[in-house]
DNA sequence: CCCATATATGCAATTTTTTGCATATTAGCG
DNA sequence: CGCTAATATGCAAAAAATTGCATATATGGG
């Protein structure tokens, strides 16, 4: 379980409400961490409740209150404990694996389509992230260095999705023949 | 869900024991799906309630018995009518770059020591991949068009380690600066 | 002989995730 | 004025995954 990790090492950079967290989880973090609404919410409230991190509301003008949460000392601990033991190797379930992998079920068009489908999203999510790299790149060093292990998720981001493409790119012209 | 799928494309293929996907699981199926025994052995159980499967006890000498599934006639239906619909886009939730993002809050060391655990462990997974590719490209030409399909997830597996490889090196560097 | 490993399956409880529903405000568009 | 989208949060139920425990046989090594 390190959605509730993920939420303490966003939190632990920043204070922020629930709904900024997942907006985190649709950029900065999001291409290595995914998590609906409702699974930050009920994390956000367990998270209080074990005193990891406090609440506070705040009143906004033209827009719906706030929940604004910060890390607290006994969270960063529980942090730099996870942080310090090893991660479980990450466990991958593609589903588009497993529709190639039965593929002779359907039609190469078919195949074809979902493959195209796939490009595209994929194509789309390198373009952003070569986007903040650009920005990135663009930092003074000091800059540069302060953020060096955010970066290099975001190199992985990168470097993953160019290896998808090649991939999708070699599996569109072996089922075209 | 498709851990359904997953387990009605396998025994589209052959019909098989729980055990024996399990072993599909750690190997052919295993590096874009994950499975543990408890999970494959429930799923088997509905699967069967559901009519997707059939099951047929079979008694081994020096061996425990057997559950024989092999998929029906409804089972196949079902899973040509998955693979005909859009897969969503696979999730992706890794834990090593959740702690490599929040590394400031530990040693480089720890980091580093993180970092060449995984880089073990994804070598030797390539070196499988590569191992069962050198299989395949000696099988006779009509053989490789049979498992055509099959033989794309594999090229997945082996572009995809080789990427995490080449950018596990990189991360290397920069963190030793 | 004991122990570990491989074979083979499973229940029960807990935890986590997903799905569906629900609400309230403001801004901008036609 | 009604519609949609963005902002902001949540409950409840269902589904799925994980963890812990449990069992039974056979083989090979020390």
């Amino acid at each position: 379980m390190s959605l509730k990790h993920a939420i303490l090492v966003l939190l632990e950079t920043e204070p922020s409400s629930g709904y900024d967290l997942l907006k985190h989880f649709k950029r900065s973090l999001g291409y290595f961490w995914n998590a609906k609404h409702q699974q930050v919410y009920q994390q956000l409230k367990r998270l209080h409740e074990e005193g990891l991190i406090d609440c506070t509301l705040e009143t906004q003008q033209g827009k719906p209150d706030k929940k604004i949460y910060a890390i607290t000392a006994t969270g960063i601990d529980a942090l730099k404990h996870w942080i310090a033991s090893p991660v479980k190797p990450n466990k991958i379930n593609d589903a588009l694996l497993v529709k190639l992998y039965g593929g002779h079920l359907t039609s190469d068009q078919n195949l074809l389509d979902e493959l195209d489908r796939h490009i595209e999203t994929n194509r789309r999510t390198l373009e952003e992230l070569l986007a903040i790299e650009k920005e990135y790149l663009a930092l003074p060093e000091h800059k540069q260095a302060q953020y060096q292990l955010p970066y290099l998720t975001l190199r992985r981001g990168i470097i993953g999705e160019q290896a998808w493409l090649q991939w999708a790119e070699e599996a569109q012209k072996a089922i075209k023949k």
